[in-house]
DNA sequence: CGGCTTTGACCCGCGC
DNA sequence: GCGCGGGTCAAAGCCG
């Protein structure tokens, strides 16, 4: 399948990110969602398309409504990306080293697409490592001077839930777990089902709150879900004093469950919730399979493009 | 039988 | 240079 092809390719952030997230989670996320343009130039970098439809559909959801809308329902998003040479810095400043480094987000699809896909970093690591393992030492030497590891973008927040992978409309394969550093639970490693998807999610639950689960995505769907959590594409996501306000977060991207500000998943601080507010949501998506993960990163094509709920498979 | 998980081994980057 | 921790591979086993 391969409508795929189509979306736009991943951004290329030859720039590592790291999975560290930023701390201050308030000013991260104000200061993210800065402003509509810049908005949307940065997550235009992951591939989201933000392009408003019209005054009643966009493709974000619009905070303020649902807040109103679905009172009670408490979920409060948080994403963010930083890079490795800023880890603690505000991603305002993030974003214009980004800009700086990359070009301007409008081009950033444009400038990416000779790497990621076809230059994946993980496929020539994955490919040299096994290289090295089944070949020859003359291989082996070509491959190790390869290209340097590039990361896809990433994107890390934290879901108040009792289940670890939720479902997020995309099918993943378990390829690995590892024992977590000073924390009791181990972090698994997911990647996309989807042949030629090279999205990979790592799903651990933080050390300080076992009941929060800390997900984070690396790179851009290639093509459709499967289908979509039930209740996550009817907006039950609001938003939480925490973030300042009101802000636009894409639709289609959260699951059901309560969400955090990503915590600084290297050195295992969690950033406390101010606020924690059960939700029915969040049992709902217990009912769901287990291999059925978190949430998806949207591509172009799913923005604004709204799967109901009912399952996949 | 195919798809998925488990798990030990391995590679790599980074800090000391 | 070395050790550690993160990330990935791949064989083996499990399950529907």
């Amino acid at each position: 399948m391969d409508d795929s092809n189509k979306l736009a390719p991943p951004t290329d952030f030859s720039t590592e990110s790291s999975w560290t997230l930023g701390t201050d989670s308030d000013n991260m996320f104000n200061t993210f969602f800065q402003d509509r343009d810049r908005e949307s130039s940065i997550l235009s970098e992951f591939g989201w398309n933000l392009q408003p439809d019209d005054n009643t559909s966009h493709n974000f959801v619009d905070f303020d409504r649902i807040e109103h809308n679905f009172a009670g329902a408490s979920n409060f998003p948080a994403i963010s990306r930083v890079t490795d040479q800023n880890p603690s810095t505000n991603l305002d400043s993030m974003v214009r080293e980004m800009e700086a480094q990359t070009g301007p987000a409008t081009d950033i699809n444009h400038s990416v697409s000779s790497s990621t896909s076809e230059d994946l970093p993980e496929k020539s690591t994955a490919s040299a490592s096994s290289a090295e393992k089944a070949t020859p030492e003359t291989a082996i030497k070509d491959k190790k001077k390869g290209p340097k590891r590039i990361r896809q973008p990433r994107f890390a927040f934290m879901t108040k839930s009792d289940i670890d992978n939720l479902e997020d409309g995309y099918r993943w394969r378990k390829y690995g777990q590892k024992a977590v550093k000073n924390s009791p639970f181990p972090r698994s490693y997911y990647r996309c089902t989807n042949g030629k998807c090279l999205v990979k999610k790592r799903v651990e639950r933080s050390s300080d709150d076992p009941s929060t689960v800390i997900t984070t995505y690396e790179g851009q769907h290639s093509h459709h879900a499967i289908g979509f959590p039930r209740g996550s594409a009817a907006g039950f996501i609001t938003t939480h004093e925490a973030f300042g306000g009101h802000r636009l977060i894409p639709k289609n991207f959260y699951p059901p469950g309560i969400y955090f500000p990503a915590p600084e998943v290297s050195n295992s601080r969690v950033i406390q919730p101010r606020q924690l507010i059960s939700s029915s949501v969040a049992h709902e998506a217990q009912e769901s399979p287990q291999n059925q993960a978190a949430p998806q990163i949207p591509t172009d094509g799913l923005l604004g493009d709204i799967v109901h709920p009912g399952g996949r498979t």
